[in-house]
DNA sequence: ATATTTTTGTGCATATTATAACATATTTAT
DNA sequence: ATAAATATGTTATAATATGCACAAAAATAT
């Protein structure tokens, strides 16, 4: 039976990762796993694979193993896949366009309604069908059209600006790009992709073995 | 004095956000910090920042704290940031374009060689006056320029493929935007940035208070 | 000069997370 | 039908990671 208890971000962002790999199963057309071939393929152990989906529920059969379409579909669920989110672009730079064009996106229920930025260049030019709008209507946008999610791709300085023009405006989930961290109530989610620390990252592990060692 | 001992992910992770704040105090002409006051701006307990800290050497002074500018030059040296890596990139589509473009890029020591895409609209190209070139010269090309870090914007399907390319010809460091995971000999890095995975994280997150109290 | 305050580095306790073990249920083979 | 094999959910154990507490050192105040 489901557990009451937090889900830990560790199990959370394990998450994403299953239902990639059911998927790719699905592809495949494979309709039964095992938490034993399951882990071969997804690199954790089959115990850690079993004690995370049993964090939401019982979703396999003793003897069998899962059903993979039926796990699929549970993992969306849990995910919120099924839900659809009103949601906005501020900074067309690079990134704001990339996310903008990046297709699967819509797919996962994220519905791109405007996009926003002060650059008198980029204001007018058309992503996707949508006419980048100048910053300054982004009050009286919000104010007119509730909006779930707002992605934030400016540069650091204005952030955190951005994030309280949201917050007020009732968005309760952030995609922050920006290299920052910014500051929100306890019920607004943000969710960083730190590009830089992640690149950083990298460097680190790369010259880690010679670290010491010389 | 600095420990011997394998550094965990969760310490290297951090470390970047270290360097990050530690910037920002230093265009505030703060010039010294201790564990307590750095705790109250990053949000990590004191103890733990002075735990990570004490990773890699004791740079702090008792009754003093840390002098923040060779506090940020060590966790600079520690991430190798002193360090030149020549870079590729190999997809330019809206991602591998955004990389490219991005210029923080540079500042770490990403020296950006080269860029290949296999679309002939592309091809040819100039991206921050590098020409794209045709993927099929990614062989040559690396035959003849040794080549530091590959950056994979291409899409999935395609990813292992380019890994094993880049991986014959001696790169170390692969910084993948491909969302699959990508198989590699052990002494080669891949440092993912699986923005689906993000975004699923941040749909889970806000639905998360919803799923099991209604 | 001395006392007080600050603050580190580190040992220890606690909490969290991951793995292993196993009883139980189901499937498959004979 | 019965036995053997499979594979879950769950409990127990191990491994990691975090936070607390304090002695020792340096800075600051008196």
């Amino acid at each position: 039976m489901a557990k009451e208890t937090k889900i830990s971000m560790a199990v959370i962002r394990r998450l994403p990762k299953y239902h990639r790999y059911l998927a790719e199963l699905l592809t495949n057309d494979i309709d039964r796993i095992s938490s034993k071939e399951l882990s071969e393929r997804i690199g954790f152990t089959a115990s850690q694979i079993r004690q995370d989906l049993n964090c939401f529920g019982d979703f396999g059969q003793q003897g069998y193993g899962y059903n993979v379409r039926d796990l699929y579909n549970e993992i969306g669920k849990i995910l919120g896949l099924d839900k659809n989110y009103k949601t906005i672009i501020v900074g067309a730079g690079n990134i704001g366009q990339a996310v903008a064009n990046y297709s699967k996106f819509e797919k996962l229920g994220f519905h791109l309604q405007a996009i926003f930025d002060k650059n008198p260049k980029l204001v007018g030019i058309r992503i996707r069908d949508i006419e980048v709008k100048d910053v300054d209507c982004l009050n009286s946008y919000l104010a007119q059209n509730p909006t779930d999610i707002g992605i934030i791709c400016v540069p650091k300085e204005h952030a955190q600006m951005v994030a309280d023009i949201m917050v007020k405006h009732g968005i309760k989930g952030i995609w922050n790009f920006a290299p920052t961290d910014i500051k929100v109530p306890d019920d607004v989610i943000v969710e960083n992709v730190h590009l830089s620390e992640s690149l950083m990252t990298l460097s680190y592990r790369l010259n880690e073995s010679n670290l010491f060692n010389e």
